[in-house]
DNA sequence: CCAATTAAAGATATTATAAGTCTATTATAT
DNA sequence: ATATAATAGACTTATAATATCTTTAATTGG
């Protein structure tokens, strides 16, 4: 029941991003890495799985980086959480009890829940 | 991001005890282990979490087993996730950003509802 | 008291996954 | 051409969850 700390890492990358005005220049993984203090072969990992995602664009070689897609404000928080560690499920049921398995109903509305929170969550409020 | 196997199977053994009118019959670890299909060593070291954190008594022996107290009825889901699991931060923060931290702010709000749901769902919720 | 039964505790093993590193490769600007 | 920067893949390390095994303690009934 936690997240990864690779979507932290991801979070704060991005956030970072905003305040520097990455949708408009290229942020090179090198100054994120030392913003964050993570390495930066492992951010550059992470955020990757941005890129492919399409949350972010990246250009390769001299005065390359990172930047952010324009209509960066939607993104939501969920959007990142799937984005690095894929589609979750808070609860997997080790039994089969088929769809009327109460336990199984009650967490999945708790689960709902919560991922609808965090789709309520842009980047762009986390950085107001 | 996920509840633990342990959770589960201390939701179900519990469900099972309440069928079983587990409230006025011992239940040994045995039977539930049988009906869940879990080990019973297993089974028994996490029931003796929900013994501990007092929702259900064991008596050692011949005739011996588990049973639940009598306010079972309002036991939450996320009792029984914090007796299983401990207090539970589904997001712990890599970066001392403080207080005015966002990400933080934004995940522990996360965090609050699903709580929040957790504990509005009781034990008899499950089984009704 | 004895034998059978049952939970608890502790040590250990197993597995899974996340976190992180290292090296080589590909792409780009000057 | 050279320097810079992202990507990919193999690999290692760290950590936690899951699970087993064995011993100990408690309870019942004869």
């Amino acid at each position: 029941m936690k997240f990864s700390k690779a979507t932290d890492y991801a979070l704060h990358a991005l956030v970072y991003m905003i305040h520097r005005d990455g949708d408009t220049v290229k942020i090179p993984v090198q100054d994120l890495s030392v913003a964050l203090n993570v390495s930066t072969t492992y951010l550059s990992k992470v955020l990757t799985r941005i890129v492919k995602a399409n949350y972010i664009t990246s250009t390769s070689g001299a005065k390359g980086g990172y930047r952010l897609q324009q209509n960066w404000e939607n993104v939501s928080v969920y959007d990142i959480v799937v984005a690095i560690d894929g589609v979750q499920t808070l609860f997997e049921d080790s039994f089969d009890h088929g769809s009327e398995c109460r336990i199984q109903a009650a967490m999945m509305e708790a689960q709902e829940n919560l991922i609808s929170t965090l789709k309520n969550k842009k980047l762009k409020d986390l950085t107001v």
